[in-house]
DNA sequence: AATCCGTGGAC
DNA sequence: TGTCCAAGGAT
């Protein structure tokens, strides 16, 4: 075994994670969703997601019989909406192709939807100890650091050389513990800003360490200006306090969830009610300013306009749009909305801490 | 290859 | 306040 994963593998006996809600056990569903939870999302922000998802979803049977709205409603705030979607095609097909039991070798995992090559790798290691690499933002920062590698990693050329130098680097046995080490290192030890060189296990001939450049390795993502952008959003509001909302397309932004209606760019105020009319089927009361809000995704930042609409009576709309719904006031906890939507009806529904 | 896809934590 | 990006994958 090569010194790197012998001594990897030693530190994460001793000072690794070993705790987590996920680890411990061998059930590859387990295993499965809490990698698909953890792509691009920090360790913190999962745990409750987990917990919640999996008693309502305790196996793959469950989760494949579920509707795909129900398994988007425990998604709610967590980002990354396709990871949901995905999860839930790729149980029925777990269910429809392979017994219900999940494939075992990573090579099969990695055809299910959402899963790719380092989270089939993971999961395989994890469930079975397969003799397979993973490639994740942490292992990427400990083998530049430690090799010193030059390049962006998201670029191909960067990426391929690490596939290569992380599978030349695997134990031949207890794929698991190893796999963990690296997660763990990169986690807790080789950070992003202030690594912990002095409780490095790898520090000694670290090419980074030995230069000080820590904090060049790896080489940072190009930068580009992300753009605004601006939305006003209908909050059509009945007396009983129940929303109209609208499931957004499959694809795209807030896929398969339930957002507000966006008042089209360009429309005039004194236009909406029209609007609203037309095309959600609402007699409106004058607009009311909401309390604006920004929100930022990866790629652009979002300023939110939301417009209150008081419904004076519902009418009957030209073409019945079956994407708009009715969502009570007491349904919006358990509904599947992004964080903005949440926050907004949430305001509205909240006592006015600022009231006299 | 480059872009798209959320959210919140850390600094 | 802005910046960066976390157990990535799909297109």
């Amino acid at each position: 075994m090569s010194d790197f994963a012998r001594r990897l593998s030693a530190w994460q006996r001793t000072h690794g994670r070993h705790g987590l809600p996920w680890q411990g056990g061998r059930d590859p569903y387990r295993i499965w969703l809490s990698e698909i939870m953890l792509q691009q999302t920090q360790v913190e922000t999962v745990i409750p997601y987990y917990a919640r998802f999996l008693a309502r979803f305790p196996d793959i049977a469950s989760l494949a019989a579920a509707p795909v709205e129900d398994v988007m409603a425990l998604w709610s705030g967590l980002g990354y909406y396709a990871r949901a979607r995905n999860l839930h095609r790729a149980a029925q097909q777990v269910v429809e192709r392979h017994g219900g039991r999940f494939p075992a070798s990573a090579a099969e995992i990695a055809e299910l939807p959402g899963i790719g090559r380092s989270t089939a790798a993971a999961i395989a290691a994890f469930s079975r100890d397969e003799r397979v690499a993973i490639l994740d933002g942490n292992v990427k920062r400990v083998l530049c650091r430690y090799f010193g590698i030059e390049g962006f990693p998201g670029e191909k050329a960067v990426e391929n050389r690490l596939w290569a130098l992380a599978e030349s680097l695997l134990p031949e046995q207890e794929i698991g513990v190893y796999i963990q080490a690296q997660m763990d290192l990169g986690a807790t030890v080789c950070t992003r800003g202030r690594p912990g060189c002095n409780r490095c296990p790898l520090a000694e001939d670290c090419s980074a360490r030995q230069q000080g450049r820590q904090t060049e390795l790896p080489v940072a993502r190009p930068k580009k200006a992300i753009p605004r952008r601006e939305a006003r959003f209908a909050v059509a509001m009945r007396g009983d306090g129940a929303v109209l909302v609208e499931r957004r397309p499959p694809s795209g932004i807030w896929g398969g969830l339930l957002a507000l209606p966006e008042i089209p760019a360009g429309l005039a105020e004194g236009d909406i009610a029209a609007w609203a009319a037309d095309t959600l089927g609402v007699r409106s009361a004058a607009p009311q300013a909401l309390a604006p809000l920004s929100h930022t995704f990866t790629h652009f930042i979002l300023d939110i306009q939301p417009l209150r609409l008081p419904v004076e009576a519902e009418l009957a709309r030209a073409r019945d749009d079956a994407a708009l719904s009715w969502l009570p006031a007491a349904a919006t906890a358990g509904a599947a909305l992004p964080t903005p939507v949440r926050r907004i009806l949430d305001a509205l529904n909240a006592p006015d801490l600022f009231a006299s």
